[in-house]
DNA sequence: CGCGTAATTGAAAAGTATCAACACTGGTGG
DNA sequence: CCACCAGTGTTGATACTTTTCAATTACGCG
């Protein structure tokens, strides 16, 4: 449900203390501050060294469909450098938030020079057509409940940062769905 | 609903051509073939020269859910050799099938080596992962009937290769579903 | 022609959404 | 210190959507 990348994220704070006058700098956001834009140009590509983020896709319905919630090491903005497209998704900060925000084009000039960082994001997407594929398997075949269970663990850590409402849209169920079947799995004994 | 890769397929095919004792090796499978088995090791990518094929997924409900429908250019096998796991998912054949196999060893040579593919396969991987964003989201909130009228340019072209069952489950429904949701769309003249 | 597979349909059951009302919380200003 | 407000969370009743299950029908092919 909150996904890190402890490699990419050492890589490129390495990356960043390298050298004083490197094109990475370090940036903050507060809580709901927005980073990325759904349908705006992308400037930079981003790299979470602390802090949660939410990325989501507004619906012509005006549903909210969280993709993920990012943490340490977790990229985002790549993909819209690399088809070279404005953004398909929006990244909302949820907590207080410290990326290494790395412009396009040296991110371009990365790819191309430094293997290791090559290999990094070859995983990192890797990574992300798989979980993509396991999650939307998992949620058109299971029922409410069964999601749910899934994320029990983390339903208990993060209620501070994350609010009902994100849960129901990273479930795409409603709120009103998601409290039913909390309560009916605390009768049950499962929660 | 089918995806292509012109540009991947060009690339590969070159290879291929460009030299007589190349690593790469051409293959047919038959309808119904399995060419990638879940939970199975990985030996080659490949990447598609004439055909159609299903991705699927099977839950532990026994239902399969189908990621994608693969035709010329589009790759698989790839993520399974990047991260070093076994497959997450299963490749079978819905017609006769050509396809480019690479060995995962010549794959991660082919990365290293060749600055084009390795650019061709970075893009490949970002729309995999935007375009399992977008259908993912789609598939949250929109009924069967949106999802439906979204594909209906496929359904009348394909339904020689792709089965009822099959678009049930691309679309996540069952079948009783799909043939209301079809009459519905046909009494109101929309199909 | 007959067999197996795929497609179709109706009726009942299960699962979710919708809508509207109400409760809780933390902060603000009188 | 308390009243108020906005945002978030909770709940019940009802309507709608989708699945389940079982029974039929249609189709392709040896």
């Amino acid at each position: 449900m909150i996904r890190i990348n402890k490699e990419l994220l050492h890589c490129v704070s390495t990356l960043y203390q390298s050298c004083t006058d490197s094109p990475i700098v370090e940036q903050t956001f507060e809580p709901k501050n927005l980073i990325i834009q759904e349908q705006k140009k992308v400037f930079s590509v981003y790299i979470i060294k602390s802090g949660i983020a939410k990325c989501y896709l507004t619906e012509d319905t005006g549903i909210d469909f969280i993709q993920e919630f990012f943490s340490e090491g977790e990229i985002f903005g790549e993909i819209e450098a690399i088809r070279d497209e404005i953004s398909f998704c929006s990244v909302e900060a949820l907590s207080q938030l410290v990326v290494y925000k790395i412009p396009t084009a040296y991110f371009q000039h990365l790819l191309k020079q430094n293997p290791e960082f090559n290999q990094l994001i070859l995983k990192a997407l890797s990574n992300k057509v798989y979980y993509k594929a396991i999650r939307h398997s998992y949620n058109q075949s299971h029922t409410v409940e069964a999601k749910l269970l899934r994320l029990k663990d983390y339903l208990s850590d993060f209620t501070h940062l994350i609010s009902k409402q994100e849960i129901a849209n990273y479930l795409g169920i409603t709120t009103r769905s998601l409290n039913r079947t909390l309560n009916e799995l605390k009768t049950k004994g499962l929660l």
